[in-house]
DNA sequence: CATGAATGAGTGTTCATTCAT
DNA sequence: TATGAATGAACACTCATTCAT
């Protein structure tokens, strides 16, 4: 807990700043002026801090995406099925989404579409995160979870441009309130592309044994969709 | 085919041009001069069509959306299954974004994200081809033949986030070269999450039968999952 | 009367266009199209009879102000005496402001404190007017009608001033509604700081005595005008 | 004389160079860049002080405007005569305007005439100089050192309209040279028409004639103010 | 470390004016 | 004669950025 210099709060100061100003007004349409005015610091202060405008809003994701996909990869060593993998990365995603509206809004609106920020070192963090999720699918794979002839890649732009598309909505239309309750329908949907089953390819099972006494004709139903379900 | 009027051909003439412009360098780093340079008219001679800047950027989507949007509808009518419905819709998406990558930049880039668009006439056509997709899954679910428990909303999210996502990442990465090879697959996983199958509901059979000497276990594989059959 | 040409009638109709419009958004706010939609004509029309904006301007006083100087010498020349003229010259001012209150506009808070203006050839009918004023005082004082020691441009420079300044404070504060009725009044108050008097009224004095063999006639002269006198 | 603040300096300045410029060229045909370059700072830096080219132009009688009226004021309070006072307020506006020649013309070549300026707040030292010379004039009719039945309101458009016409005039035609020289005359042209005189009221004519047996001595009372009376 | 003051560089927008038809 | 269409030339205004204090 050793206090972070003085110089550091400044800086993050400036930076919470800047992400409530880009967030509201979108990056063009704020100013210095307006940042400045809402860490209550001077215009000049914020270029001790940061060399440009454009490298302060560089700097708004920072930590906050590192720590975001840090505690996800955490979880996730606590999780042995791919399934469930899938489906806590969907949570957090929407969860830390909820939780930082601003950092949403600058990341969604402003930073996914900016063709320098992925040059920047910062978008690392976003990339690993990607990754990330492109691993599980393929460990999934790997360990006969999910299906052999599923595309990794595609899975993964599915899981993570669905996501982005209700973030951006919520952003744009303010619905829905709570996207986290968005998670298990999410999951579902997508793992019931992705998940191997036998059951997928036994059909209309009719067994019969040779039992000459008694023929045995069976039919079982089970619901089979919830992920929740052994 | 009476040619259009000289002052349309004109407004035609300047609206590709901004296109161009908007998508190689983004709305605010590119300039008006920028624009006319291109459209090989002087800058008053824009805002003899446009009353701004702003309102030449709206305008772009124009009647390649609608056209987009009336096309496939008329081609759906044809389709009676659900499922080759959605399929379509994909495809022709994928299409759609790889005949008109610079439509696709100010589109995904640009417009999607941008406050005001949303509430501009322009905007509509955006919507309704949204709601079209819509329609299509409340109609495969009433109909049978997509499973009764999937959120429609939620697939829509999924399907066109997943498009988005995929456009986006090919505009900024430059890859995959053909979005609309993706069609086939992300139908597919798409719909293997929505499908209702009997199948669906016969699962991990599993027969002990009490005859001591001979444990029988069988799985029988049946494909199911490939819209492409019967 | 026979008819104008028709190309008079067209120069006439885009004259007080330009002079309503002049009036209502003063000249740097007026756009040559407020003008030409106001004399239902286009933009380019207006420079078929006038080769730039400024010229039209110049061009409002024209025929009206002529007019009024015409018609106000053709009337004077029936009034002996020149207080009746200075009058009669009050009194035709304020009732032609009242009538042209586009032109009153144009010609005060326009034209007046225009440097190029008063290089115009249409300047010289204001000028005219002007020298018209000067000559009654003028002939006023030689006839001894007025007082010999008065400067004759001063007291031009005290009506027109006047005159003016009421005008233009009817244009801006919208009163009095009728400057006629200031007509009298401000003669009233300008004469008495001009006629020779005392004198005026006292003089002429004709005393018949009744004494045969003398008539007594008698005129006395009394200084009473300086207020540096006793 | 303690400085003032640097920052109250620069905007005198800009104030000063806005006026002089303004002044030559009027207020459309002259730049902010002419302003810039004459108050040598930057473009940027007149926004600094002034929101608009606009508010630049409204704040330039400032000061100067008040400081005449306040001075004005405190002169008039050592003259009891209402005639010395109409004096002094002629006198002074006459040195004032030779004293500030630019500020003349800003005031009186595109001040006066403009309609959005007598709504702005700088406006009111002029409605308050107004005031005070209208209250001049009504204390010298109170004290019945003026004619009762002249208008206060009249004559004060008389002062001031001549006082106006002659300082345009100076200024288009660049004379006379110096106006305070009009000063008295201009006085004494305006009290001849107000000041109550005994001559006003009864006209004290003694007669003497030498008819040896009849001394005639007749006083003929005549109304005299009223040019409409024989 | 913080900032008040200054500005260079840039840009959207306007509009009087032209000219081919 | 009349005008639709086009534009050159300007200009007010903004703002990220700098730097002396």
């Amino acid at each position: 807990m050793a206090g972070q210099p003085k110089t550091e709060l400044r800086k993050e100061q400036i930076l919470r700043a800047a992400e409530r100003i880009f967030a509201r007004k979108g990056f063009h349409d704020a100013t210095i002026s307006d940042v400045s005015r809402e860490a209550r610091v001077s215009d000049a202060t914020i270029y001790e801090y940061f060399s440009s405008k454009e490298e302060l809003l560089f700097s708004i994701p920072g930590q906050t995406t590192r720590r975001h996909r840090e505690e996800t990869e955490t979880i996730l060593e606590f999780l042995p099925r791919a399934a469930d993998r899938i489906h806590c990365i969907i949570k957090r995603y929407f969860w830390f989404y909820d939780q930082n509206p601003d950092h949403a809004s600058v990341s969604m609106l402003i930073l996914k579409q900016n063709r320098k920020f992925i040059e920047m070192p910062a978008y690392q963090d976003v990339k690993e995160m990607s990754r990330l999720v492109l691993r599980v699918i393929e460990e999934g794979v790997a360990k006969g979870e999910f299906r052999k002839n599923i595309d990794p890649y595609l899975v993964r732009a599915s899981i993570l441009g669905t996501i982005e598309h209700l973030v951006i909505r919520k952003i744009l239309l303010g619905k829905p309130d709570k996207l986290e309750e968005l998670a298990d329908p999410l999951a579902d949907l997508i793992l019931q592309g992705v998940l191997a089953r036998d059951t997928e390819k036994v059909l209309n099972v009719r067994l019969t044994l040779d039992s000459p006494d008694k023929a045995v004709k069976e039919t079982v139903s089970v619901s089979t969709s919830s992920r929740n379900q052994g």
